[in-house]
DNA sequence: CAGTGGTCTAGACCACGCA
DNA sequence: GCGTGGTCTAGACCACTGC
């Protein structure tokens, strides 16, 4: 409180109660918010970035600042039993998913280390981009083993990729292993969310084992960081 | 790549690998770096917020900017087998943990209904700071249910937690609930990490149920964003 | 006390979204 | 073509750290 961007961040914070009741989910520009606070837009802007790291307000580039939806809360635990269309939907989201490129390459060094393959091992590259009412929140670049799944791109990737392996392939994810932290979007990854580059992100790692014990699946994944939450438990242990 | 921040930040990942490799923790001023790369402070402090976004680099209060060390990997899956001391030292650093304060108080409307229990129930409230090679990373608020334990300020709560429970109390955690956000620092989170109010981290709420079906514990934490990667796994489903 | 980062001012120009 | 956010300049003062 002690700092002026401080305090008109909590002067916002009450006008965002308002405006939101009154159904309105776009700021007023910075130039007129300054104006009305008698300060500059660069405090302004600290002001709003603050409110953007608590993930209360986002913005599109150059389009302006926005008030922010609910946050989508995640289960890994549920992977393979729940697809993100079906608990998107379920919390009262219009989920949608749009297929940024389907690519065929090998494994790199790097790769085979993560995958425990061999180098030169054919894969397909997936980019996917997830949208909540029309708003990206999702970043996927997905690794599968093209020599398990031959023709991969003969289907539809638009729908859960996890029930079309099952269906088509016989392919069901045993084990799941995750890695999160945070991370700022890299700049061909912000601009698909058209978020600024640099961003927060919460950063996902992911990688399959099939029922033989081999990892058929590796991605990583962008979240933008005010629209997720992710919720598990653990018993016994 | 296209501002002038965005280069300056790949020239300074670079110099920072040499600085590394050199021994050097400590970056330079910012006039300095401004007057290197020939702009001003406002630039500057962009690059170095991109820098710290990435986790590459952090900030102690006005004492500058510092080369981050590598992140400590967390195992939810492992709780109550491994404690913070145990994980952290298998990983090659030197972990302390201090408490803040211990109070007693009683359940709010909105402690009842996270912990299923009904208001006014006797609590403790135990503030704790965890460090890695004296560097603060995680800022605890634990609520602990008074009446199951009693007598427990008696005890040194500076170790694990729950080994405590355990032998003192009998009391072992049967259950664990985590929910994984990014958030802001609160102003007296952020002071007690030592970090600019604002910064981004990642949050953890954690409960606990133990053998009986009682939830006794109820945690908030606050890490760092750039000393922690969150790993953990789930079979079968 | 000198130097540091934290904050703030009062401008400017540019690239892009939108009508 | 106007308005928006994105970027940048060239200063200033303050609070705090560390010698």
């Amino acid at each position: 409180m002690s700092t002026l961007a401080n305090s008109i961040k909590t002067k916002l914070e009450q006008n965002i109660v308002d405006w939101r009741l009154a159904g309105v989910s776009k700021l007023p520009s910075e130039r007129a918010l300054s104006e009305r606070h008698n300060t500059t837009r660069v405090t302004i802007r600290e002001a709003l970035r603050l409110l953007e790291t608590e993930g209360l307000i986002f913005r599109e580039n150059r389009r302006g600042w926005f008030i922010a939806p609910p946050r989508l809360t995640y289960d890994p635990s549920a992977h393979g039993r729940i697809s993100f269309v079906d608990y998107a939907s379920q919390q009262g989201f219009k989920p949608s998913t749009r297929v940024l490129s389907i690519t065929r390459s090998t494994t790199d060094k790097y790769l085979a280390a993560a995958m425990q393959t061999t180098i030169g091992k054919p894969v397909y590259r997936i980019n996917r981009l997830r949208s909540l009412d029309a708003r990206p929140v999702l970043f996927e670049r997905i690794i599968l083993r093209a020599d398990l799944l031959p023709d991969l791109e003969q289907h539809d990737l638009e729908t859960s990729l996890h029930a079309l392996l099952r269906k088509a392939y016989a392919m069901t994810p045993e084990k799941a292993a995750f890695e999160i932290s945070v991370s700022s979007l890299p700049d061909d990854v912000a601009e698909h969310l058209s978020a600024p580059s640099g961003l927060s992100s919460l950063k996902f790692k992911r990688k399959y084992c099939n029922q033989h014990g081999i990892i058929f699946e590796y991605d990583q994944e962008y979240w933008r960081h005010d629209a997720i939450s992710v919720n598990f438990g653990f018993s016994n242990s």
